[in-house]
DNA sequence: CTGGGGAGGGGGCCC
DNA sequence: GGGGCCCCCTCCCCA
């Protein structure tokens, strides 16, 4: 590129002089502006600037143009050949006009540039800084907006794999048959089919006849981000828009491995980690190689151990459910218990796979291993015997109430006729944010089963007490054993952690020993979890009480208990106190639970 | 406000 | 002489 420039300086120069210096006649003169030019070709050219003459129309729309090339150059906007490359290595990036790569490439210089000056960088939305303090003003002032950005890919990344642009107008639909009845309500395309279109070599959907980019977005601003809605008037505004939502590349079902940092996409995680391991020394990668090539480590650990607990306590754990893993499920089974569990907690795990198979409305291999793990784990933890509640036992009883809060949610009021079912594009989205509830709440049981294990401190405690809930090893006696739903259930609860701290290139929610300069908010980090366990532990106790006081005194109290918890909760979000609404709200839950089970043993009076 | 890409247009050179 | 191509500047829009 030096070169480059270096050449066309070189050539302008070399023209000055030689105008400069008197070696060429200039004979044809403009009569407006006095120009002189050296054939008449030129300045008839010219005088169309005066005169705003423009004798070459493009073929493809009506914009017309004083000179060919500029046609020549304009069609490439309809035809969408991109000539010029960007040759560097992670980019790709392909122009119209050779002066815009060249100008590309600048930007790359001033980047390499600004990186050295900057070596503090953000670790959520990557902007360098010159100074740590620097540095920590922009997290302290951008944290909210951070947290928009998260949620935003967040309600995304519930959609996952199912969730699917639809060709024409982009706007997201979750599953095929969803995408079937959108193309046909609202492109009125009756052979529409939710086969995904194959792998385009242009920007632009395979259809019989190709829409003109450059028509398209000379009619309106119809470029829709298919993640936040908003629209563009072209595609290089839209791509560029894109860039902050690297989940858009989850397309066709297809899972891709976007790097944070440069946006390069892998269509293997192996690709992502190499890029890392090659990257891991250049600054704006930094960071986010060792959180990536760390979180791969960590995951292969995770499989390995958790290979090694199936293999001991495998067919040992209080309840028989089948092993969550995929390869061991089967349709006959399908994560429901065993007739020899014959326990009540067995009894309410079956109960709760009903509901979600119901609720499933059909589709119901999606994560039903995952969800019946959680469920079975957390009435296993109901029934183990004990001193009375504890809070874990509570923090079970919170998890399976959730459960059947979620699950039993009705449809809005205004609901359709008997003979039209809801759309299974709903019915696959509810049940999706039902996992992701399920995984908070497994989270938070995670939680309250580490802060039990820490304040009661006694030997009999779980295994899980000094590694965040999560079992490393196998256990070294029965008494000690876990079931290997209870696994499953802290094992879902990690990968949540591991993925929000992918997606954050957070290394304090993985726990791992931190370079000297990240020390410092490694341990805010582990005040705010502790504070959250904190609270954790409150709304146990609250969930606690009210469990008791509603089994002494009556159902009723704890059912007017729960309407006065849910109006402090709801009282509290308008307030935007979230965190005295989330612990109002698990307070609403377990006086909920505490009259469900009430009312249970008044139906039911146990001897 | 700044950085970066898209796009239009003027002018020069080569064949 | 004219067509074709290239270089470069500039403005606009968007994040």
């Amino acid at each position: 590129m030096q070169i480059f420039m270096h050449k066309n300086a070189m050539q302008m120069h070399a023209r000055e002089l030689q105008r400069g210096l008197g070696g060429e006649v200039k004979p044809h003169q403009c009569q407006q502006c006095l120009k002189s030019f050296s054939s008449n070709h030129q300045l008839v050219q010219h005088i169309r600037v005066h005169t705003g003459e423009k004798p070459y129309k493009c073929s493809y729309c009506d914009r017309r143009f004083k000179q060919l090339s500029h046609v020549q150059q304009h069609t490439r906007l309809h035809t969408g050949e991109r000539p010029y490359k960007c040759h560097l290595p992670d980019c790709g990036r392909a122009f119209i006009q050779l002066s815009n790569l060249q100008q590309h490439l600048r930007n790359h210089d001033a980047q390499v540039e600004r990186a050295k000056n900057r070596p503090f960088h953000c670790n959520i939305c990557g902007k360098g800084f010159a100074t740590e303090s620097s540095l920590r003003t922009h997290t302290a002032k951008e944290l909210q907006l951070h947290l928009g950005v998260l949620q935003q890919h967040a309600a995304l990344m519930i959609g996952g794999a199912t969730a699917t642009p639809c060709p024409i107008c982009h706007k997201v639909v979750f599953g095929g048959e969803a995408l079937v009845e959108h193309m046909k309500n609202t492109h009125k395309d009756p052979n529409a089919s939710g086969v995904a279109s194959p792998p385009a070599t242009s920007p632009y959907p395979a259809q019989a006849k190709p829409i003109d980019p450059y028509i398209a977005k000379r009619r309106t601003a119809n470029h829709p981000c298919p993640v936040c809605g908003k629209h563009y008037v072209n595609e290089g505004s839209l791509r560029k828009h894109l860039a902050c939502h690297p989940e858009t590349q989850l397309t066709s079902g297809l899972r891709m491995w976007p790097c944070s940092v440069c946006q390069a996409v892998f269509t293997h995680e192996s690709g992502l980690l190499s890029h890392m391991e090659h990257m891991r020394m250049e600054p704006k990668h930094q960071f986010a190689a060792q959180y990536v090539l760390s979180r791969a480590a960590a995951e292969r650990r995770e499989r390995d151990i958790l290979a090694a607990v199936s293999a001991s306590a495998g067919g040992s754990g209080l309840l028989n459910l089948a092993p969550p893993s995929p390869a061991h499920s089967d349709s006959s089974s399908n994560g429901r218990l065993s007739s020899s569990a014959g326990s009540e907690a067995g009894a309410a795990v079956n109960k709760l796979t009903d509901l979600l198979r119901s609720a499933n409305n059909g589709h119901q291999a999606y994560g039903d291993e995952r969800v019946a793990a959680i469920a079975a784990a957390a009435a296993n933890m109901m029934a183990q015997p004990g001193e009375g509640a504890n809070a874990v036992q509570v923090a079970a009883a919170n998890l399976v109430s959730a459960m059947r809060q979620q699950l039993a949610r009705e449809p809005p009021p205004a609901q359709p006729p008997a003979e039209t079912p809801p759309a299974p594009s709903e019915a696959a989205l509810r049940i999706q944010q039902a996992e992701a509830l399920l995984r908070s709440q497994a989270e938070a049981l995670r939680l309250a089963v580490s802060q039990a294990a820490a304040a009661h401190n006694t030997e009999a405690a779980s295994p899980l007490r000094h590694n965040g809930g999560f079992p490393p090893q196998p256990p070294n006696d029965a008494s000690g054993q876990l079931s290997p739903e209870l696994v499953e259930a802290f094992r879902i609860a990690q990968e949540q952690r591991l993925e929000q701290a992918l997606r954050l290139h957070d290394p304090r929610m993985l726990g791992f020993n931190l370079p000297s300069p990240v020390q410092q908010a490694a341990q805010q980090a582990a005040q705010q979890a502790a504070q959250q366990a904190v609270a954790a532990q409150q709304a146990a106790a609250a969930q606690q009480a009210a469990q008791q006081a509603a089994q002494q005194v009556a159902a009723q109290q704890a059912a007017q208990a729960a309407q006065q918890a849910a109006q402090a909760a709801q009282q509290a979000q308008q307030q935007h106190m979230q965190q005295q609404a989330a612990q109002a709200a698990q307070a609403a839950q377990a006086a909920q639970q505490a009259a469900q089970q009430a009312v249970h043993l008044q139906q039911n009076p146990q001897p």
